[in-house]
DNA sequence: TACAATTATGCTCATAATGAGCATTGGGGG
DNA sequence: CCCCCAATGCTCATTATGAGCATAATTGTA
């Protein structure tokens, strides 16, 4: 009844059945920003490519999994060896230039890039071979403001941006710049604001900071996909209680605000912290106590489910800066 | 430098270089959520396709434009003869079953889908041919409560969920069903959550009313993108300033709230909007008033844009309903 | 012309939600 | 027993929200 739907010739963006007739071909594949919190530090699933770390990806076979969810989740647990907690599509990415070197084989090369967590309790991670964690803020240094606004890249990162504010073509090019300057880092007073990662990648990537910048290579397009799921994440904390799905089943208030500070990149105060989280009802307490480090002995609590169910949609409400 | 990147083995969802070797063929292809408000209602932009309405979609050239957004904006451009006001990638579509006709035929389709926004003053939308402007409502009709939670649908809808909760396989699967009835139709006391409409596109899919529904007949998966979208949009909508790109250059207060709550479909409490709006310094009055209709006229305001750069994000704290 | 109907705007008030800190409580280690 | 360290409890001033009451301009009408 429904014919394959040949597209009309006035809607197709190009030629109809482009990927017949054009002369570039399309590859699909899936890219994985696969995020943990080990040994007190947010993580993110690499591998290795060409010297540099990437993001592990593989060619989407059409055959072999019913939905591109399923896709994702099965091969996240080969690739883990646990199971994915929380699973959700990040974007697509296809400018043509993200792999000049497939482009100039003429293929185009489309990656639909999912972001998911595991688990910390699965400290025995049987990683796929060659397959590591690479600390989040080694491959995007920038985006952790937790010990401060200076720390963070020094002022190399300052002078590029000034540099690159001055330089716009004309007035307005410039005019424009400091805008974003400021929007991204502050510059002239604007608020920090985590879930613009992406916008400050991009504009350390025009700024030529990316290509000078030292630090650890990684493959491709793949530090632009980092930071996108950097700040899809930082979003989605805010209206989804996800966090949890990276701490182990009890844990400690200090345990979760340490998790969400690392996640957003920002030191938080931690009394009104913790009267969020109780009040909003995420989390309850067992009677235990944990065997702590240093000072009192805190509580355990775990996270109610119900609340997935419950109100509009929860999430970790951030309370300011400390 | 950069090799071809032939998926590793161990990585690759299934059988490495998949497109290839696989059974089936991937084919990708565009789809559009275009989004305007004319004549005072919410509207989506369609085409017709084998007797129903279908979203706008068609072949990616891959050889044809640098990025996936250009090649959304300048196909969205031919097909409502106006700039695109905004436009974000919504969701990859691959479901194996959105199109068992091409399924059949050894095809898996992926649909990238976008959600974009047309402003309101382009009356003169020479659309495309067989292009033409849907209610949002007249396809998600229970997504409408802007006249109170009765109305939408009636009690049809109710009563295919009542059976559908009472006819879970077992207890527990019952169960859920009833939280998730909840959560989508506050069926129990949850509150109305505007933003989830995928989850209430997919609740009354599985119990089998959309096939019953009536109601004007969509092709493929398309309701369940325009589902999906509605539910991104809406979301926007509370953290970025995206309306305006909707409305005329200069508008009443009302007008604006017309809109939001014609997207959000609830209706809110007008002295309280205009309080926020007003504070959050959205907007800004030009002297002028409109020559209005009803009662006393009102002043014409336009955005401030320069709030994209000021503020964390604004958008727009709803208010709660009138 | 005065009045009614209608919509825009102003303002008030009680109730949450937030931002900042001070004060206490239990443990572990000299 | 005393000191240091975190975990918890609480307070207080400020801001944001939810609900309405009260006025102000216009148009249509008696």
């Amino acid at each position: 009844m429904v014919t394959p739907s040949r597209a009309r010739p006035t809607l197709a963006p190009g030629k109809a059945r482009a990927s017949v007739s054009s002369s570039m071909s399309v590859v699909v594949e899936l890219s994985a920003v696969i995020v943990a919190f080990h040994a007190g530090r947010p993580q993110v699933l690499t591998v290795e490519r060409d010297g540099r770390a990437a993001l592990p990806s593989g060619a989407f076979d059409p055959s072999m999994d019913r939905t591109l969810d399923r896709a994702m989740r099965r091969w996240g647990q080969e690739l883990t060896g646990v199971r994915l907690g929380f699973a959700e599509q990040l974007y697509t990415f296809g400018d043509i230039d993200r792999d000049a070197a497939a482009a100039k084989l003429g293929e185009r090369r489309l990656s639909i890039a999912y972001l998911a967590f595991v688990p910390d309790s699965s400290a025995s991670h049987r990683d796929a071979e060659a397959a590591e964690w690479h600390d989040i803020y080694e491959l995007l240094p920038w985006e952790d403001r937790r010990a401060g606004s200076e720390s963070a890249g020094g002022n190399a990162i300052r002078s590029a941006i000034d540099l690159f504010c001055s330089n716009g073509a004309d007035e307005a090019e410039s005019a424009r710049r400091l805008e974003r300057a400021d929007m991204c880092w502050s510059t002239a007073g604007a608020p920090w604001d985590p879930v613009r990662s992406l916008e400050r990648y991009e504009l350390l990537f025009e700024a030529g900071f990316l290509a000078e910048a030292g630090g650890v290579p990684m493959a491709l397009d793949h530090r632009r996909v980092l930071a996108s799921a950097l700040g899809r994440m930082r979003g989605k904390l805010t209206y989804r209680p996800v966090v949890f799905e990276l701490l182990p089943a009890t844990f400690t208030l200090s345990a979760l605000q340490q998790v969400v500070e690392a996640l957003i990149g920002v030191a938080l105060h931690k009394q009104n912290f913790r009267r969020l989280v109780e009040n909003a009802r995420l989390v309850e307490g067992t009677g235990v106590r944990s065997a702590n480090t240093g000072g009192r002995p805190a509580e355990l609590f775990h996270f109610r489910r119900e609340v997935l169910r419950e109100r509009s949609a929860s999430g970790m409400n951030l309370p300011g800066r400390r």
